[in-house]
DNA sequence: CGGAATAATAAGGGTAACCATAAGATTTTT
DNA sequence: AAAAATCTTATGGTTACCCTTATTATTCCG
């Protein structure tokens, strides 16, 4: 089977959906968000997707990939990650900033390029972030952890992975170590789903919004 | 002076322009040719060139950049020449694909990376296809040498670059070792533009048609 | 059950790059 | 100086993505 040249566009979709379906179908409006478009447009690329294969959309429950889909999102995802280590162990580049410019060259990586990539790195199984690679032929085990913002009070918990995207926030994130393999524990939650007190490791406290806490994955 | 971020089909007008210019301007049906539209299409893209003040038309002269475009297109240079830096030496991928990958690379590739991967491979001064890698300013000494179709026979030379781009092309080079750093002796020259007859080191006799001769840079 | 919220569609636009075909304008060649 | 070749411009299309502003359909919830 032929994998055709899929847009920017198309596998930025893709590798939202496989990113936001945990378990059930992805609504089209939450889609528009993480793409930063308007449902409207969300729900014209969605049926273009449905129309290749990639999706199948059930009208008022939501997005689902197909195999093909889930296949070409999974790739993207393995060429994201690979070039987040190349960029953060090889290049040296900020840990905040990888995640931008790893999303720009993942869309334009050929397949000997990406396993080429992976070999010279010595087939990495997870990214600097913390997110599994997934292996060439698109297996992947999903991360295994809760996201910070679910952890009770008095816990304390390692962090395994950081699944923010944006520059600023990981910037914001990494000043406060709030880093994959960093010990934590949550001392207080402030009602209303108000901020996160934290002990980092130095006894340093620090406050986390809870929106923020939402991308820091502990176990 | 900001560098917005310019297409991909830009970036390539503004490379073939930046390649074609030796000495005089560019005329657009060339320039056409080379990045494999129709006329009209170059014409309509010189214009939009123009109004970004990327390069000056001069109608039924040519084009020429200006100093705004030659930045970025010596820009462009580098990013690509680099790319094929690290495919060919740490990736180990094939000598004649690396012209095609790097091109989809170069695109994709932000200030930041750009340099961090210069320091990474030792800021190297030529491509393994033997062109010059612009400087992070964008000064760049021009190649040195005569395409091996300007030479006559009986002399003897060295390649110093291959300027293919076409995977097939750089394939087919390849195999007759045709190479950066080889000797070549031309043993005769036929008739009508026809064929090379040329000596490669090993006392090897290849045959090498007029128009892939001018591809190769000898001195 | 019925209203509110949410999701989907319809309709009308916009831009960047491409294409083709058909005139003009200019240069080159005879 | 014509004629031929080349270059430019004018028109009119296409596709992929995006937008806004209704309108309609469905689901959720009190
Ligand atoms: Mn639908
Ligand atoms: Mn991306
Ligand atoms: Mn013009
Ligand atoms: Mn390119």
């Amino acid at each position: 089977m032929f994998i055709e040249q899929l847009s920017e566009s198309t596998e930025m979709y893709l590798k939202a959906i496989v990113e936001m379906s945990d378990r059930d179908m992805v609504a089209v409006s939450r889609l528009a968000e993480r793409v930063n478009v308007t449902p409207v447009s969300a729900n014209e690329m969605v049926h273009r997707l449905g129309e290749q294969g990639l999706v199948e959309h059930t009208p008022y429950k939501g997005v689902a990939l197909t195999e093909k889909g889930r296949e070409v999102a999974c790739n993207v995802l393995r060429r994201q990650r690979l070039w987040e280590v190349f960029l953060y162990e090889h290049l040296k580049i900020e840990w905040a900033q990888i995640y931008e410019l790893a999303c720009s060259l993942e869309h334009a990586t050929a397949p000997e390029v990406t396993e080429a990539l992976a070999t010279f790195l010595g087939d990495p199984r997870t990214c600097p972030r913390g997110n599994p690679i997934p292996a060439a032929d698109g297996s992947f085990t999903p991360l295994d952890g809760l996201p910070l913002s679910e952890i009770s009070v008095g816990k304390t918990v390692r962090v395994v992975a950081v699944n923010a995207t944006e520059t600023d926030v990981l910037r914001y994130l990494q000043e406060r170590e709030i880093l994959p393999g960093q010990e934590i524990t949550v001392l207080e939650a402030a009602p209303l789903h108000g901020p996160l007190m934290l002990r980092m490791p130095g006894g340093k406290e620090v406050a986390l919004g809870m929106s923020l806490a939402e991308f820091v994955f502990v176990k």
